[in-house]
DNA sequence: TCGCAACTATTAACATGTTAAGGATGCACA
DNA sequence: TGTGCATCCTTAACATGTTAATAGTTGCGA
C-alpha cells in the first residue's frame, strides 16, 4: 500500500556522502601535515582567492554554516592563519584576511592539491567531469536558476 | 609556475556538499517532526532494509564511522528504536535490530520521503538523475570496480 | 597451552554540523 | 528622537565526524 523507499544502496544522500568520502580521503591525507581541517584549508583557500571578506560572505563561499564559522576563524586567528578586524563604517561586520602565514600553507600545498584535482578528472575523464559539475549545480538550492 | 588551484566556485568537494544540502534540507524538514536525526533515520532504514546486522556491517551500509554508530546507537537504544544483542558464538559481536516503534517511524514517512526522492528525480529527470548516481558510485572507493 | 596478532566494539579528545537563543549595531519611521 | 525591526555575529546545547588509544575476544601457531 505505502510507497517503497528506494533501496539504501541507492539512496542519492548516501551517494553523495560516500563520493564526498571518496574525493576528501587524499586531501585530508595531504592536509593531516600541515596540521589544519578540511575545512580550514577552505577558508584559506576562499581568502587566498578573493581577498578579505566579510564573514557572511566567507561563510556562503566556504559552505560553511556561520556558528562554525565562528569557531573555525578564532581557532585560526589563534594559530596566525588569518586576521579579524571590525569594520568601521558598519561595526557590526568583520572582515576576516589571511596572513603570510596562512598564504605559505596555501602556497606549500597547490601543487598537490591540483594534482589530486587532475586525478579524479582523469577518472571520470573531461566529459564525466563537467557533467557532475553541472549535475550536482543543478541540486543546489543556492544557485537559482 | 606553481599548479594554480582551482576557482573555490568549481570546486568538486564543495559542489558535493552543496548538493547533499539541497537533498538533505526536505529530509532533515521531514525528520525534525519525528524527533529524530538524519543519521538516525540512515540506520533506520538500513536495519529495516535488511533485518538484524551486526554492527560493523551497518557502519558500512549506513556509512558511517563506527565511533559514530556506538554514539548514536546508544541513543536509539534509550529512545527504544532498536535493540542490541550480543553474538553467543563470536562474543566481539554486537547485533542490532529494528523495534517495532523503529520501523513506525519508517512507515510514517516512507510515503512522504518517497516523494521528496521524486520530485529531485522530477527536477534532473530520469536520465540525468540515473547518470548522477552513476558518476557518484565511481568516485566511491568501497565500489571496486 | 601459552602468547601474540587480528578482530570487534567502545571510549576519549577535539573539530564541525545543526538549530535556537542572545547581544550588539544599524535603519526606517512614527 | 526614540522605538521597533532587521542585520551581523556570537554563544549555547546537542549530535556527528575524525583520529587515536583502549578493552574484550577469538584464533592460530610455537
Amino acid at each position: 500500500m505505502s510507497k517503497n523507499l528506494p533501496s539504501t544502496s541507492r539512496s542519492l544522500p548516501i551517494a553523495l556522502i560516500r563520493a564526498r568520502e571518496g574525493v576528501m580521503a587524499p586531501i585530508r591525507a595531504m592536509l593531516s601535515k600541515t596540521g589544519i581541517t578540511e575545512q580550514q584549508w577552505r577558508v584559506l583557500r576562499v581568502l587566498s582567492e578573493h581577498g578579505a571578506l566579510d564573514a557572511t560572505t566567507l561563510a556562503d563561499r566556504a559552505s560553511l554554516l556561520f556558528p562554525s564559522l565562528t569557531r573555525i576563524s578564532a581557532t585560526m586567528r589563534e594559530k596566525g592563519l588569518i586576521t579579524q578586524t571590525r569594520d568601521d563604517v558598519d561595526r557590526r561586520r568583520h572582515f576576516l584576511e589571511i596572513t603570510p602565514k596562512g598564504q605559505k600553507i596555501i602556497d606549500d600545498n597547490a601543487g598537490q592539491s591540483a594534482e589530486i584535482v587532475a586525478d579524479i578528472r582523469r577518472v571520470l575523464g573531461d566529459e564525466d567531469y563537467d557533467k557532475l559539475l553541472d549535475l550536482l549545480l543543478r541540486l543546489d538550492p543556492g544557485s537559482k536558476d
